[in-house]
RNA sequence: GGCCGAGUGGCGGAAUUGGCAGACGCGCCGGACUCAAAAUCCGGUGUCCGCAAGGACGUGUCGGUUCGAGUCCGACCUCGGCUACCA
């Protein structure tokens, strides 16, 4: 244990009789808390520390949307956990980064402003005050100097820098694409930003047209992002989600020769072993072919399915599973047998994925075999478990692996190796190659919306007069320029009205003067789309690190120092989009030289959800919303810290319980109670000392592992002991203020003065235990006879077999047992049992 | 349909490596203090049988491995989250 921190030699010294005598004072958490609040500020307690000499350590929170409805329960609980173990890393000797911000733009502050005609801006710095206020009141140590705000100009100026560096790079670039455009919103969406057809925030029709966006290319990085999954410390369903979300595939391009016309059908199979199974092909309701090869009498049946494929909404298409398609009346050739099989256009097959064609094989897969049966197409069994083809006609498709069947010289090959050889073969012909195809889009990166960061980027424009007053003009969108760096940032035009327009050019391109500018005598036109809200989120971490340099986003060796980020924690509906985002731009701050961390989080650890009292989702609707304004008012902050994570793990989902919440307020209460009583004369005996070194190990051992709720649990323990005492020991109550103070830190430093010790606790090094004094001399030791407990012997820690078997046959119980039967076995498991088989 | 996670008292949960199931807290019951109540403190509290000593049963279900299973293996049931025709 430290002796350092014992030093009673300031302040008023606590003496028993001092305690006894003076009324004891209660518990009050309303005058503490404000107390310790305001020294931390004035004290500059949290700091970040800039020397280089102490190991670092990165503790960083999801930094919160500022919505209008303030701080939820959910939010204290990830921020209470990377909280305490801030708090316990100061103390034990790091430097420790803990910062907070503000991810601001986004969607509900403009459509406020739509329906009030209140700017954004003003909405947006509300809000923030309000979460601000809101996390102060709890006690959180962050660093405020560090404070970010995504939507000041200072950190849209380094977001359009990034930009600016994608743009060069080739990883920015404009295309003209179908886009989910939702007229309600009046913006396109991302796929991710839709869900179940409609658009995630406020369940509106969404519906695709060709529309020209911004587009960034992380499918560049698909194999970086895929590999370095394999060296971050993430929960596995997370890395599991990222992975399929990038979805690889390794497989073979395959060309088939349209019959009749100079056309080939290029598809995308990673069963090109099956090839000579493939009895008809599919393409896309959107593939070009479609024109080409569809003969007169197959046209108007095929015309009217491409019409209503285009108007099915995602939506439509989702609800049902069921395989339709029609025949187009043309034929492709097989590269490798020469057959001629009919071409299809079926839904099914996707425009954006592969080729937008497939070859289809319906005895080896499930979607095939489907639709074969519909349209009644021969299937061909390729593939089998025994390497002989099936006596009877397939009842299902058969996806596994096994040994090819009917495939000519092949035959025989197991399936790895056909893949192969096929595609080898394939290759020499002319006729394909091995190809690997991604789930992965391009990202989709423009919105028609105000209310993010401007793209920095503009365009000439042919213009007789003056595109400002509405004179005829042609922006050149085919000659993207940047907006130099030192004019950055490139800020929002003022509007008198955020209505989004029927222009999908966006909102902004209503701000004519804004829009248009002239240079050398010639006109150009802004870019108009704004960034989606990841924008920001995707580099805030790296901003904390040096968040007032003017000259660079992060001085290089700031990052150098401080990234990876050591422990991230946030919710697990960001386990792909914002994670998967912000390691794409990580990635390219690394090519760029900006950081040399190759990943930016290397812990990472999502809270689970909090329900409502009922265990049902907190909802305004259900009225079972907790606000933790009116928990604190009751309770203090200290009790709704500690009750969050004494709730139970940090990453189970669990119910509100406001009588549990009183029962962590009773603890704290007793803690300050007994904490009164502390005497500087008297000493713990055996048993405490004993006791005061497990509660040590077990409450630093449960910090590190993140198990706050079995940590809380053996505080308990502790101020249950202490209780029981007529003296209680000043050193034994300093150890408890010091091992409480990450949860409970206002009473923790409160306690910490009593005792007469000068603030901050947590400056003061964490209390250290001894191995050897946390075991007992004497152990008890349950006695089984045949498996179940006859009774507990106790021993000498390091008995003998023989010490317990004697100690046991003292026992009544088994003696009994041991009379009517002979010993046949005895299983002696030092310290821990005694088993006897009779 | 696929993937991931979880099923333990009245409730939240504990048992980190196969070794006393139910730590800690809530709730409930009883007691002390009080004229009384609240607050606080003390004791009890898995279920069943028993006056008791004690015994039987018990970690979603069924089976297996083991001296011994909440923990390991196999099959299944239920709940939650994510995902959903990606060739």
């Amino acid at each position: 244990m430290h002796h350092a921190a014992r030093d009673l030699s300031h302040g008023s010294r606590p003496s028993r009789r001092h305690a006894m005598a003076a009324a004891m004072t209660r518990y009050d958490p309303a005058t503490i808390e404000p107390k310790w609040q305001g020294f931390w500020d004035k004290d500059d307690t949290f700091r970040t520390p800039e020397g280089i000499d102490r190991p670092k350590m990165y503790i960083l929170d999801m930094f919160p949307y500022p919505s209008g409805s303030g701080l939820h329960v959910g939010h204290p609980e990830g921020y209470t956990a990377t909280d305490i173990v801030a708090r316990y890393r100061r103390a034990t000797g790091y430097d420790v980064l803990h910062p907070m911000g503000w991810d601001a733009f986004g969607l509900p502050a403009e459509q406020h402003a739509i329906l009030t005609g209140t700017h954004p801006r003003e909405t947006t710095a509300k809000n923030i005050e309000t979460f601000k206020r809101q996390l102060k009141m709890l006690g959180f140590s962050y660093d405020w100097a560090r404070e970010v705000d995504t939507t000041s100009p200072d950190y849209v100026k380094w977001t359009q820098w990034i930009f600016l560096k994608l743009f060069e790079r080739g990883l920015a670039y404009q295309s003209e694409i179908p886009v989910n455009w939702c007229p309600a919103l009046g913006t396109v969406l991302a796929n991710e930003e839709i869900v179940n057809g409609v658009s995630e925030r406020g369940g509106h029709p969404v519906e695709r047209i060709p529309l020209r966006q911004w587009v960034l290319k992380i499918t560049a990085y698909a194999d970086r992002l895929l590999e370095d999954l394999d060296h971050v410390d993430w929960p596995n369903s997370t890395r599991i989600m990222q992975q399929e979300w990038i979805g690889r595939s390794e497989g073979a391009e395959v060309e088939f020769d349209v019959a009749g016309h100079d056309a080939v059908i290029e598809v995308f199979t990673t069963r090109p072993d099956t090839l000579f199974g493939a009895t008809f092909m599919v393409l896309a309701p959107e593939h070009p072919l479609v024109e080409v090869i569809t003969t007169p009498e197959h046209r108007a049946e095929v015309n009217a399915y491409v019409q209503q494929a285009k108007n099915k909404s995602e939506r439509d298409r989702q609800a049902s599973k069921e395989k339709t398609g029609v025949f187009t009346g043309g034929h492709a050739v097989n590269p490798v047998n020469g057959a001629e099989v009919p071409v299809y256009i079926a839904d099914y097959v996707l425009w954006g994925y592969g080729t937008g064609a497939i070859m289809a094989v319906p005895a080896h897969d499930e979607r095939d075999f489907e639709f074969a049966k519909a349209q009644r197409i021969p299937i061909v069994e390729v593939v089998s478990k025994t390497g002989k083809p099936s006596d009877s006609p397939l009842a299902e498709a058969m996806v596994e692996d096994g040994t090819a069947v009917n495939s000519g010289k092949y035959d025989g090959l197991p399936t790895a190796e056909i893949k192969k050889r096929i595609t080898e073969d394939l290759e020499a012909a002319g006729k394909g190659r091995a190809r690997v195809e991604y789930k992965l889009r391009d990202w989709i990166f423009s919105r028609q919306r105000y209310w993010g960061e401007p793209i920095p980027i503009y365009f000439p424009v042919e213009c007789e007069g003056d595109p400002r007053a509405g004179d005829a003009h042609v922006i050149r969108y085919d000659q993207p320029m940047a907006v130099a760096a030192k004019e950055l940032p490139l800020r929002l035009p003022e509007l008198d009205d955020y209505k989004p327009g029927e222009d999908p050019a966006g909102v902004l391109a209503r701000a004519r003067d804004w829009r248009f500018f002239q240079r050398d005598g010639r006109w150009f036109a802004r870019e108009t789309n704004t960034m989606p809200q990841w924008a920001g989120s995707c580099w805030y971490y790296l901003r904390f690190v040096d968040p007032h340099n003017a000259e660079t986003l992060c001085a290089p060796e700031l990052a150098q120092r401080w990234l990876p980020v050591d422990l991230y924690v946030g919710g697990a509906e960001h386990a792909v989009l914002h994670l998967l985002y912000a390691r794409f731009w990580h990635k390219v701050l690394y090519d760029e030289g900006v950081v040399s961390a190759k990943e930016p989080f290397k812990k990472l650890v999502h809270q689970g959800m909090i329900l409502g009292e009922g265990g049902q989702k907190m909802s305004k609707s259900r009225g079972n919303v907790v606000n933790p304004d009116d928990i604190v008012a009751e309770f203090g902050a200290d009790s709704m810290r500690v009750y969050e994570m004494f709730m139970g793990p940090l990453e189970a989902t669990k119910p509100w319980s406001t009588s549990s919440i009183a029962g962590v307020r009773r603890f704290l209460d007793r803690v300050y109670a007994v904490a009164q009583r502390a005497d500087a004369e008297a000493r713990p005996d055996a048993a405490m000392t004993r006791l005061l070194h497990r509660t040590i190990r077990k409450v630093t051992d449960d910090i590190e592992g993140l198990r706050f709720n079995t940590a809380i649990s053996a505080m308990m323990v502790l101020s249950n002991e202490l209780m029981k005492l007529d003296q209680v020991p000043a050193e034994a109550i300093e150890v408890l203020a010091q091992l409480l103070h990450p949860f409970a830190p206002h009473l923790g430093e409160e306690v910490w003065e009593m005792l007469g010790h000068r603030p901050s606790i947590q400056e003061h090094p964490w209390p250290s235990y001894d191995p050897a004094l946390c075991e007992e001399d004497e152990v008890e030791v349950p006695v089984q006879v045949n498996g179940k407990v006859r009774g507990r012997i106790t021993l000498p820690k390091d008995a003998s077999q023989d010490q317990a078997l004697a100690a046991a046959r003292e026992l009544p119980n088994v003696a009994a047992q041991l009379d009517e039967k002979p010993l046949r076995k005895t299983i002696w498991v030092p310290g821990k049992i005694l088993n006897l088989i009779v």
